[in-house]
DNA sequence: GTTCAAGAAATTTGATCAAATTATTGAGGT
DNA sequence: ACCTCAATAATTTGATCAAATTTCTTGAAC
């Protein structure tokens, strides 16, 4: 309602709303999402909510079921072993060019960001610990200065993030994968291959979580 | 008008005529895209239309320009650098992954929809080609059974596809890459590493034509 | 008297909403 | 088992409001 607020437009908000919720895992793989829900959910009218739908669709974040119904894609084996293969190509490699671009004070900002991390865990913080980790991605990936990778990378993610959250809260927050202590040992060094092998052994160990809760037919 | 067409909500048919004058280069790089110009020029309705740029954007086809604006991106020689490496990464391994599940009927198809490339490559006719040259390697790409990596390969082409009309309004149609008929000897002959090798070259050939053209400034 | 620039009006375009229309689903009756 | 009908939700339109750009005007300086 401020000057500030106004400036940025409802549908912008409500997608930004959204899609966070389905990062974090806010909403199960499989649930129905309905307009009129998030309308009134939200608080939205119902132009910004088509249009937010719309948009996380295109994205691969949500899915459009033929008739009428949109939901939240349930992940299978071989999605994952897509979202796998995009991740593992695309993110290391945005790594290895962030690296080439890193400023001590970025590091520092990632350092913080990983504090949050190790903190989430610790506290067993499930949402917390799922949006400390999304940030430490890609405020590195965002050094890159290669916006296209990137957003492959984000709709990666969105179509990784539902899943994920039921893994974790499966196998509660300290189970899961922290490597961002050699990443960071990698940036301070000036290694850009050594920040590349922490990023792609970071994502192979989050796939192999999923993929086993996959195969136990846990998800 | 018919009970078929009658199925299908108009904001998806709005999406695909937008999607491809986009894909076709019936729009130049840096065109405004107004909402009020595709309602009197697709006859079609406020929400569809905007439904359909929002879609378009969030695959990259589009670019909100911060003021409300949205227009056709031009391309950078950093935009395509990241093109050209998600390409050359994802296109090959689609057509690698569909070499296990070519029908010789399948094949068929893809030889007569070369012939229509082919054909329109005799006849200068620039929007045929682009039409069958995108038709060719999708109905290849959907053959892999991975729908999440032929998604990133259509939002690639869709970033791609102004560029390359105007590189081919240039050059003139003879000038394009065709080594469909390496491919199809590959398929033919069951050889998934022959195949990958020659889309490879393909691409190859078409990202370097529009390298190019922007180095000398004709984008 | 001409030119340039600042500011205000007008026009164009985008954002949002509310109402009317249409399709789908599921229940109940034949 | 099939058909009909009601309920629910999505689609679409048109109206209204807000923002941004362009154009026009006005005033000052040269």
């Amino acid at each position: 309602m401020d000057a500030e607020s106004r400036k940025i437009p409802t549908h912008e908000v409500t997608y930004a709303r959204l899609r966070d919720m389905i990062l974090y895992g806010h909403l199960e793989p499989g649930a129905a999402v309905t307009i009129q829900g998030l309308v009134s959910d939200l608080g939205a009218g119902m132009t910004p909510v088509r249009e937010a739908i719309r948009r996380l669709s295109a994205e691969g974040a949500l899915e459009a079921q033929g008739n009428r119904r949109v939901s939240v894609p349930k992940m299978t084996a071989g999605m994952l072993d897509q979202v796998a293969f995009a991740r593992l190509t695309i993110e290391p490699k945005l790594a290895e060019m962030a690296a080439a671009n890193l400023t001590p004070a970025l590091i520092l900002r990632l350092e913080s960001i990983d504090a949050q991390v190790d903190r989430a865990i610790r506290k067993g913080d499930i949402p917390a610990y799922l949006e400390a980790n999304h940030a430490f991605h890609f405020c590195l990936y965002e050094a890159s200065d290669a916006p296209v990778l990137v957003d492959m990378a984000r709709s990666m993610w969105l179509r990784f993030g539902p899943s994920l959250r039921v893994v974790c809260a499966q196998h509660g927050a300290d189970a899961l994968p922290d490597q961002h202590g050699q990443a960071l040992a990698a940036m301070r060094a000036g290694d850009a291959a050594g920040l590349k092998a922490a990023i792609e052994l970071d994502l192979a160990q989050g796939v192999d979580q999923v993929r086993l809760a996959l195969e136990q037919g846990n998800i």
